[in-house]
This record gives structure tokens, sequence and C-alpha cells, in this order.
DNA sequence: AGATGAAGCCTAGATGATCTAGGTAAAATG
DNA sequence: CATTTTACCTAGATCATCTAGGCTTCATCT
């Protein structure tokens, strides 16, 4: 992922769960395909990025199968992850808003 | 600024320099206020970011004076700045809306 | 005159997210 | 049976940003 988006990772992860949960494989396969292949997260992200997530009790993991029906690490939004995405996607509009004014008018 | 953000710093200051040179204290103050207050760069970020930029080529720096005639370093693109502005813009466009693919079709 | 604050620049060290570059294991595929 | 794919894991490096200071000069206020 480019360095322009450091940051953002935790918001793409919580939204692709925010339908239902995912394994951290598929999480990454998720993030690619919605975004056209425009993103890539690294697993050396990814990884680490849902132990820290989980830490702060924005996520829950158990295991079970993946939709291949492979042991699977899954994991779902807690509520309070549900109110972290909400808060970091209106932090995320407001920050890219507030981009775009500079972009344009500086 | 948010960590959102990390990774723009260098394209909002290629941007800001743009219209013609600033000093560095201007430069933080002009991203705040074209940006409605929403961003604020620590000088801390701020000053070691010009002097990458610069040894990178993209800026080049010289002693004159602030707006306001204090003693002051004033910073100007140079042509591969001005390029690299187009290439971060295309880069951020590209993003963001990748990331708002993810945020709205996830 | 002295104190205060603002303008302006600088920097060492901490923090923390991401990437690099590996590794493991099981199942599918050839 | 070898290879690829799925899937997870991790230590260490990298690098941008922030924290928290410090410095100088000039203007302003008392």
């Amino acid at each position: 992922m480019a360095d322009l988006l450091a940051g953002t990772l935790d918001l793409l992860i919580l939204r692709v769960l925010s339908p239902g949960p995912l394994h951290g494989f598929g999480i990454g396969e998720r993030i690619h395909v919605v975004s056209r292949k425009a993103l890539e997260i690294e697993e050396g992200s990814l990884y680490p990025a849902l132990y820290r997530m989980e830490a702060k009790g924005w996520l829950k993991a158990e295991w079970g199968q993946s939709a291949r029906g492979r042991r699977a690490r899954l994991y779902s939004l807690t509520k309070a992850g549900c109110s972290q995405l909400e808060t970091e996607q209106k932090n995320w509009s407001q920050a890219a808003l507030a981009i775009a004014e500079v972009l344009k008018n500086a």
C-alpha cells in the first residue's frame, strides 16, 4: 500500500468487516477486489493490524473455516469496532476534504 | 496532523509552494488557513520534511525575508519538484478514489 | 528599561505503522 | 510426487511524524 494511505488500514479493515465476518486472508482479498486492484495489503501489515485491533477491542476472533473450507481465523466487529468505524469514517471524510481543499485553493 | 494523512505532507508542501516561494513557518500557516484550520502541521514534522525534500532536489532554499520582514528561509519548487507535485497529485487522487470505493462498496 | 510574547528556525529522541523477508502447514493440482 | 495455493505467523528494518524541548530577533506593553 502506498505511503499516502498510511493510517487508513484500520479503517479499511473495519469497513470490509462491517457486512460480516471474514478471515485475515479474505480481508486482504476483499480490499483488493473491491478497490478494483488499486489497493494491495501486505500480509506483514495485515496480520499485525488485526492483532492490534483485536487488542483494542474493535475485533473479536475465533477459529473456524474460510469460504473455501480451510482452517481460518475469523474476525468480526465488536460493538466498539462498529462505533470506531463510524468515527474513522468521519475523520477520513474530513481529512480527505481538507486535502482536496488545499489541492484546489492553495 | 492525524495519522490518517501520514505521507501526505510532502504533497501539501509541494502544492502550497506551487504559486510561489514561502518560508517554512509560512508554509505551515498557509496549509492551516487554506484547509480552514482542519490541518495543523507540527514544526517538528514540517522542518524535517523540508530538509528531506530539499535533499531530494524538489525544493531549493535561500535566506531572505518573510512577508512580515523577518529573517526567514524561503523555499521554492525546482523543476523536479513541479513534476513530483503532478505525480503525487495523481497518486493521491487514485488512492482517495480507491478508498472511497471500499467505503461505499465493501 | 525590562518583561513578555510572537515570529521563525532547529533538533534529538520516541513512537508507531508499515514493509521486507522470511517461515510453517495443509490441501489441491499437475 | 512435486508444485501451487490457501492461510497464518513474526522478527527486524525503515521511515514519517510527533514530543518537547532550545535558540534568536523584534515588537509591544508596563
